[in-house]
DNA sequence: CCAAAAATGTAGTATAGCTACGTTTTTGCG
DNA sequence: CGCAAAAACGTAGCTATACTACATTTTTGG
């Protein structure tokens, strides 16, 4: 199963948003119920979907089978599968009539399938080549503004996992100067969701010119990339209504989580130890300063 | 349906580990079957998993009923939705032996579950309490360590939305000197997941006996809330193993999005023209830095 | 140890999901 | 335009699945 079928698995009524207009003419009202209100169909029978789309059973079956469903059973157990999620990203969209609940619900709802988005979006070889290149690192700088700023330092902090010293630096000054002064050995990684903030694009160019390894988390292809050595990119749910908040923060941080983890579980016992060692002076620390 | 019933709606994996001993010797034969193998019985037939499991067909159907399924069919949705986020949680423990694939999948479990069962925990009278008052702030600071940290500097950028100017200040000092200057209509959020980090307990005290509201973001009832007008508690699925990463800032995070974006909503007409022009004239920024 | 109650299985039924086939509609080409 | 082939769709009947009533076994309590 290869990388893009896979994320429509989870996500069956993305599948049918996308196949609708290749679809038969019947198979689309059955379509169409569907997506106006999946959570009712999961308490249908497959002679009331029928009979609420205006067509036979038997071609509620062909439309299982269309949209790569085994079956009336199956579409039920994925639909549910991907009604845990979300509807579908046009049904979030926030606005100024929600109630309370319904905005958390919707907050919740976006991210979840966002994160679940990405995950089936995500390409594991270039996982695994960010891994390999970070793991070797004598020095790791992350670069990100605004909100990727906050991802930044967030992998700065895991410095303990990735075993070397990290830095995150904040203002463009200082990603300059610091840029300037990486070179063979040291990786940079740079984050930016739309991948055209200026100061992180250049201040790859300038560590990978001087010798530096570089790694690209963005949201697309992008010219940051060009300068990126090892390319991640982490798709999001674009969603440019007013109300929606930015959830690309969330699956950077999952991926920073990815490779924290996976950098730290090739380092030795001894390494290992010494987290455990941090972790539980670390809380005492926090209720009592003074050891 | 209240607070807690809610969240084993979602996961029924939970449930059922909840309920197991107070099931019948057959039933529990079947629960066995169930969170041994979930993703197998999604596929399998009444009377395929009553021979597996060794029990009659009724003795299944009774068991749906035990654990609070409406019949086969609704248990077979019921389980779709809740493998969507995850096996239960001591499945996802990460190890030495997962390969990079593995590592992917269960951090995004992890992540994902988690976020599912803080929803689910949410309590939204708190939220409405904690909207309602970051609604009639005139200024609003955020205090959070470490991880937290990231959390509070984030809360911080959204300032836009909650349409008051903000802070989060970085280290203990500033934190103590800035909790001092705060007075009546200003308010305070502490984010701390363990609700012991003693900087932010302070701070908060400072802060409210200085006039200040106060506001806490914590993952458990801890010594924080006791200085806190409003308890905001964001449960999480605690999991001390030594891989697994921190999830508590992904839910801490998605509250301050629903925070900000409520807040927002409140807002007049003319507050949203102008978020609006900032996020276009940001866009251009991002690429051109001289206007 | 026996009676009542609970637990479990057997056998039978209703119905949901599926298939073979026939009818209608659409498409393509002379 | 018209006819044939193909596709789309529905009807009717079949199979297997989920469920129910009842009988049997096991457990519990006095």
């Amino acid at each position: 199963m290869d990388q893009n079928t896979r994320g429509l698995d989870d996500n069956l009524l993305e599948t049918i948003v996308r196949l609708e207009d290749q679809l038969r003419k019947s198979d689309r009202r059955v379509a169409r119920v569907l997506l106006d209100n999946p959570a009712d169909v999961l308490s249908m029978t497959l002679g009331q979907l029928a009979k609420t789309a205006g067509v036979s059973e038997p071609t509620v079956i062909r439309f299982c089978a269309a949209i790569g469903c085994d079956g009336f059973r199956d579409l039920r157990v994925k639909l549910a599968r991907s009604m845990a999620f979300a509807r579908t990203t046009s049904h979030t969209a926030i606005t100024a009539e929600d109630d309370l609940g319904t905005v958390i619900t919707k907050v919740f709802d976006y991210n979840l399938s966002n994160l679940n988005w990405a995950q089936s979006k995500l390409n594991e070889t270039s996982v695994l080549e960010a891994v390999d290149v970070l793991s070797e690192a004598r020095r790791i700088e992350f670069f990100g503004f605004g909100a990727s700023g906050i991802v930044a330092s967030d992998a700065q902090q895991k410095f303990p996992l990735f075993g070397v010293p990290c830095g995150a630096p904040a203002d463009s000054h200082q990603m300059y100067m610091t840029a300037e002064m990486l070179g063979p050995g040291d990786v940079a990684v740079g984050i930016s969701n739309t991948g055209h903030t200026r100061e992180v694009v250049t201040s790859l160019a300038v560590a990978r010119a001087n010798g530096a390894r570089t790694i690209g988390i963005t949201g697309q292809s992008s010219p940051m990339l060009t300068h990126c050595d090892v390319h991640l990119i982490v798709e999001t749910l674009e969603n440019t209504d007013l109300y929606t908040p930015t959830v690309s923060r969330l699956s950077h941080l999952v991926v920073i989580d990815i490779l924290s983890t996976a950098v730290s579980l090739r380092r030795d016992e001894d390494h290992h130890e010494r987290i455990n060692k941090m972790k539980s002076r670390l809380a005492h620390l926090r209720s009592n300063p003074f050891i």
